[in-house]
DNA sequence: ACTCTGCATGGCGGG
DNA sequence: CCGCCATGCAGAGTT
């Protein structure tokens, strides 16, 4: 969305942000019109001079190489278009250049100008010196155009004193290959402090931001084929020759400048850098320049720091893909604009700002890092070192460790792959955080259905409600109990009311349109110590148990939380309301209304097979994603052991698989298969799959979603045991029929290298979603415990 | 066992 | 589709 904004400071329009009336005005010699502002009568023609913004009837301008369009005017800011010492224009969206092509004197690349350097990077637009049309001497003088970027930051970017901005290769046209992203964005200031009172003209040639590779210890700088080829001497060896180098102190580096031949190409690289790189304390993500110091010749180099507040867009591209360990839906994906900043696509004007508004101090850091996309929080997680640290954002022991953190910028895998303890507390600290994101209240979802799955979308975003704790009373039923933020008091609430996040128990309307609901009441001081001691127990256990199963990759807590003994034994409680911690599954939200969070433990009021409920819904999708992603697994692994010839590899992976099909088998599937008699392996192995199967079925099941939760504790017979999960697995199966997945099955499992093949399921029946649920629940923990176990795998296994 | 060297590979961006 | 380049990797060299 273009920014109009009309250039006259007296104009009213130029006040707001908001997009003016541009009217079009009389036609230009380069074509198109000029326009006029609506308000204030400004022509904009005045300062259309450019061959390469083509015009079209607005007087706006596209670029040649981006699209973006732009006005002409704002090639009078530094903030979107530098102007050129050759006399050309700078597009910051793409750093493309433009020359020139006057309109006031139709003489291309002839500039009618005269400008004043500032301080910053870009140049500030001063005077116009010729005439367009006769009637003025004089064009208007425009302070800093508003620019989309000033449009929102007017106040921020008055106080820049320097703008960071892309210098495109200084030796004219012959050498405009360079990617833009080499281009040295040395600042003037910076310029003169290497320079330093000598006469010598430093000439910035082009910079780099270094790679993991480049950073690490092997000591090679590889070196952008294009920039070696302009900028340093030509070489015809492979050997090279050594480069002396001053860096910033005045010390003089010697480098085997050489390349590789590489595809019918050369990959040019500096070898013996590491000193000097260790000398900067420089690391993956930092930037190295090289300049020229003329006219003696002499190579310089410099090197910035990766600034805390440079976003991702600065580094490598492909390092901007660190989404995988960031839990989904934690944050949105939009990328992050500062208000009225809509328009600063740019990796260089997004660095800029970012770098300017760091160096203006307006914004807190933490204020900025709110509105970080999870993509720059990927980054950051990635690169944050000890002095790096998010102060308040991130705890510290998200750090990792130096070489991990090396091998992870830029990694082939393009994973994040952080310690897993880090990525359990984080994941915790996302489910906490999740706990307490809400759908925006009285707002409707909409469906949309991404490749046969559906999602829900919001207009708005999700909120934030206040922390609750949940119990469950020694008759099953549930309870909400919230802090009120103004007695300080624990009041119950029925269970699911959404609070806001400062709540009040003066609050309580929802009680009087819930006339079933009992009031708040306070929670006694007994009560209150029970309770938090039991959250406290409830979040230790939570940890333990994840870091358990993240390194042992199986826990006898199903759910993920440690907290199913507190379900059984800590019901005895002392207190009046028996406070029992629940062990509803994260995913279930206050205000939730699935099965499992209204239900009473009686069982009454289970979903229907065919219910189409968000959680219900949600469940066949996760379940469904997981099957697929299951049989891709198994698939992959299959040709792996087709290739080995042998069957005696099973992962800890598959054993789940195993452990989990072993859950959905029904009973009498079994039975089934023995009378048809297609595996005789089967037969003599169906007795310990059964027996194994209670054994898992204890372990894993998560308890607190069965509706007959008391019974199901109270029982230790293995029948009931079995007859639960034979009935469990049936509407499984009847999803998997459903969605073609009905081979999946017996293809894991023959895939998985066990001798037992499982039988097709044969049989549909009608049973409650419940248990379906609680399997798939279960199953996401075991894929999440899967997905953890394996990059801990992946961290200790050398090959 | 570790490091160095030269090359290969594949992802990804640009044309 | 092509080329750049980040990174992996095997073999040689070194400690």
């Amino acid at each position: 969305m273009d920014s109009k904004v009309c250039m006259n400071q007296q104009c009213t329009s130029s006040s707001s942000s908001s997009s003016i009336d541009l009217k079009r005005g009389w036609p230009l010699r380069s074509g198109g019109f000029a326009t006029l502002c609506h308000h204030c009568g400004i022509a904009y023609e005045q300062l259309v001079f450019c061959d390469k913004f083509h015009s079209n009837d607005s007087g706006w301008r596209e670029c040649t190489t981006c699209g973006k369009r732009l006005h002409c005017g704002c090639v009078a800011s530094s903030s979107w278009l530098e102007l050129l010492d050759s006399g050309g224009v700078n597009c910051i969206s793409c750093s493309e250049s433009h020359g020139i092509c006057s309109t006031l004197t139709g003489e291309k690349n002839k500039d009618c100008r005269v400008f004043s350097a500032d301080d910053g990077g870009g140049k500030q637009f001063t005077t116009v010196g010729s005439q367009s049309n006769g009637s003025r001497s004089r064009h208007l003088l425009p302070k800093p155009v508003k620019s989309i970027m000033a449009a929102g930051l007017e106040a921020n970017v008055s106080s820049l004193t320097q703008l960071r901005v892309a210098r495109p290769p200084v030796e004219g046209r012959i050498k405009n290959q360079l990617l833009p992203r080499y281009w040295p964005r040395i600042t003037d200031q910076e310029l003169r402090q290497i320079s330093g009172d000598s006469n010598s003209t430093v000439v910035p040639l082009f910079e780099k931001v270094l790679s993991a590779s480049d950073a690490g210890r092997i000591g090679r700088l590889v070196l952008p084929k294009a920039c070696a080829e302009a900028y340093f001497p030509p070489i015809s060896q492979p050997e090279g020759l050594p480069l002396r180098i001053q860096d910033v102190q005045g010390k003089e580096w010697v480098f085997q400048f050489r390349f590789w031949p590489n595809n019918n190409s050369r990959m040019y690289v500096l070898e013996g850098v590491t000193p000097c790189i260790q000398s900067m304390q420089l690391q993956a993500g930092d930037t190295v320049t090289f300049s020229r110091m003329d006219p003696e010749g002499k190579l310089l180099m410099g090197f910035r720091k990766a600034s805390l507040m440079q976003t991702c867009s600065d580094f490598p591209s492909q390092d901007n893909k660190h989404l995988s360990s960031i839990p989904k839906g934690s944050f949105s994906s939009e990328p992050f604009f500062l208000p009225g900043a809509d328009n600063l696509h740019s990796a260089n004007s997004q660095s800029a700002l970012l770098d300017s508004v760091k160096g203006s101090g307006v914004f807190p850091l933490s204020a900025l890092s709110k509105h970080f996309s999870a993509v720059e929080f990927g980054w950051h997680i990635a690169e944050m070192n000890g002095e790096k640290t998010l102060d308040g954002i991130f705890p510290s022991s998200m750090l990792v460790p130096e070489r991990k953190r090396s091998r992870n910028i830029g990694s082939k895998s393009k994973r994040l792959l952080i310690d897993s303890q880090d990525a359990f507390e984080l994941k915790l600290s996302w489910e906490e955080l999740q706990d307490m994101l809400c759908p925006p209240p009285c707002v409707k979802p909409s469906t949309v259905a991404i490749e046969d799955h559906e999602f829900e979308e919001y207009d708005q975003p999700p909120v934030f409600g206040k922390k609750s704790i949940f119990t469950m009373r020694q008759s099953g039923e549930q309870e909400q109990w919230a802090q009120c933020d103004s007695c300080l008091k624990w009041r119950r609430l029925p269970v699911n009311v959404l609070l806001p996040p400062k709540w009040t128990c003066q609050e309580h309307t929802w009680a009087l349109s819930r006339p079933s609901c009992s009031g708040p009441e306070d929670l006694s001081p007994h009560e209150l110590e029970s309770l938090l001691k039991m959250s406290k127990e409830h979040k230790k256990q939570k940890i333990a148990s994840g870091l358990k199963s993240a390194h042992e990759h199986e826990s006898s807590d199903p759910d993920g939380l440690g907290n199913s003994k507190a379900v059984r034994g800590d019901t005895s409680g002392t207190s009046a309301a028996s406070i029992a911690t629940t062990t509803k599954h994260p995913r279930h939200r206050p205000g939730c209304s699935c099965i499992v969070c209204i239900q009473p433990p009686s069982g009454k009021g289970k979903h229907k097979p065919t219910c189409t409920c968000n959680v219900c819904m949600t469940v066949k999708r996760r379940f469904k994603t997981l099957m697929m992603r299951k049989k891709k697994r198994q698939s992959e692994r299959e040709a792996e052991i087709a290739q080995r010839n042998k069957f005696d590899w099973v992962s800890k992976e598959e054993a789940e698989v195993e452990s989990y099909q072993q859950l959905v088998i029904p009973h009498d599937s079994l039975e089934n298969h023995k009378r048809l008699g297609s595996e005789s392996e089967f037969l003599s192995q169906s007795n310990k799959q059964s027996e194994k199967l209670e054994e898992i079925g204890k372990e894993q099941l998560d308890l607190n979603c069965h509706p007959d939760r008391e019974n199901l504790q109270q029982s230790s017979s293995r029948v009931s045991m079995v007859s639960l999960l034979q009935e469990a697995s049936l509407p499984l199966q009847t999803y998997l029929k459903q969605n073609g997945l009905t081979s999946l099955v017996s293809d894991q499992r023959v895939s998985s290298g066990s001798n037992v093949l499982l039988p097709q399921v044969t049989r549909e029946s009608e049973v409650q979603f419940d248990e379906d649920q609680c399997l798939s629940h279960e199953i996401e923990e075991q894929e999440v415990k899967e997905e953890l176990s394996e990059t801990d795998q992946a961290g200790n296994d050398p090959s």
